[in-house]
DNA sequence: TTCATAATGTTAAATGCGTAACATTATGTT
DNA sequence: AACATAATGTTACGCATTTAACATTATGAA
């Protein structure tokens, strides 16, 4: 039984290490550390898929959504689709435009698939989405803060909303779990349900952004109808 | 000249890819786009930056604070000096505290540096420090949104500063870059200013997280008086 | 069409990573 | 103190990654 924690304490020390950075020389850290190599690459393998060990390197394992294992395999299935989805999408946004993006598995494609240097303003209330957008030169974001969920990676709060109500939004992206002809739009999480609302109530165009395996499903929390876009935006049709 | 932008474009896509995931299999993402592994490789080294290969995987090299160079070089220098600190800082936390975690190149350490298990509310208002503290299981999180500042990678705005104000803390970590005698305590991004103070004001017990290099030094922004802090945590005394 | 140039594919060799096995040192117990 | 056990260090070898060099295919211009 290891009875004083070293392990532990390294690998926290690894974890601050590592805040900010994308990764470290394993070798930089052992020396660091004052231990072997080796016993760095014996506490990565023993962090619990914390860290991980590529090409002599440490990285932090940075699992998208904490714990939400079972969007993540989805997320999987559908990627190609909802990649496609997301292209789809991008290409409705002009420069100059203030957009609306919605949290989920999907919209972080779309977020990382505007074009590279087109001027924009952002908004959106997912952790995903915002650190994608954050690395942009010419776009201006807005982040609904608040409580953190992890199941979406989102935040909801009152404040976030009132501010959100009091934005112009040019084009928003919604993204759903079910579409459904006559039980409209559904999404899994509560939380979630104001700010999409509010999102489409701001904006002059709303797009639907789903992979075709979203039609006919229903999920718990009703948001809208298919009515209240302006398109809906898939691979298929 | 590359006139068709196809690498761009596979770039593009190859972050779509990596959106959420911490890394992808090279051989993974040349099948996906229907390309050699090789010309992906050679796609990661025209990305300037944005990419990385380690060891037959694709990472997102995820550079903290997207510009700020000079800060990342000071954040090398002083890197064991804030670690250090950060571990004193971190002692002072109990379970089922609410703590504030101030932005900057120094807390997001404190944010790793926090005990995995501890149950704890904490609250912030930087895109860093928010990503370290969303991947911990007990830890309630509250971000404070609005308009992103790159230089700093934190977000300002009157709703945010509403809900602080409304919000009540036991610990408020605060960093800075100036703590002079007669000048009191000093950022550089004004825009910091009223977050801090609120933070303070609403805080039981504040401490001021410094490296001993910014002790004698003065920045634009006045946010404090020494006085104000139950305690200075540094690496030094 | 023909040519020049860019883009991508293929192959092959060497560097360096990753793993295992064993040696050594620390830690705690009787 | 002597022992058992855990923790870490060291070494060495197989193999995957990486790089370079060259072959091939696309692209655009004259």
């Amino acid at each position: 039984m290891s009875r004083t924690g070293l392990r532990e304490d390294r690998l926290e020390r690894i974890g601050a290490m590592l805040a900010g950075q994308s990764h470290l020389k394993l070798a930089a850290i052992a020396a660091d550390l004052g231990v072997s190599e080796m016993t760095i690459r014996r506490d990565v393998t023993e962090s619990g898929g914390r860290f991980a060990c590529l090409g002599g390197h440490v990285i932090g394992a940075h699992n998208d959504v904490a714990g939400d294992y079972v969007l993540e395999k989805e997320h999987d299935q559908h990627a190609a689709a909802k990649l496609a989805a997301c292209a789809k999408a991008a290409r409705l946004i002009e420069e100059d435009d203030t957009i609306f993006i919605d949290c989920g598995t999907t919209t972080p494609r779309l977020a990382a698939l505007l074009p590279a240097e087109m001027r924009l303003t952002a908004i959106c209330y997912s952790l995903n989405v915002a650190e994608i957008l954050s690395r942009r030169q010419n776009t201006r974001l807005i982040l609904l803060g608040g409580l953190f969920h992890p199941a979406a990676a989102s935040f909801s709060g009152e404040p976030a909303l009132e501010q959100l109500r009091r934005l112009s939004i040019n084009k928003a992206f919604i993204s759903a779990g079910g579409v459904h002809e006559t039980r409209g739009v559904t999404c899994s999480h509560f939380h979630e349900v104001p700010v999409k609302q509010a999102a489409i109530e701001r904006a002059v165009d709303s797009y639907l952004v789903v992979d075709a395996s979203k039609f006919g499903k229903v999920r718990a929390a009703h948001f809208a109808e298919t009515g209240a876009f302006a398109s809906i935006v898939s691979d298929q049709d």
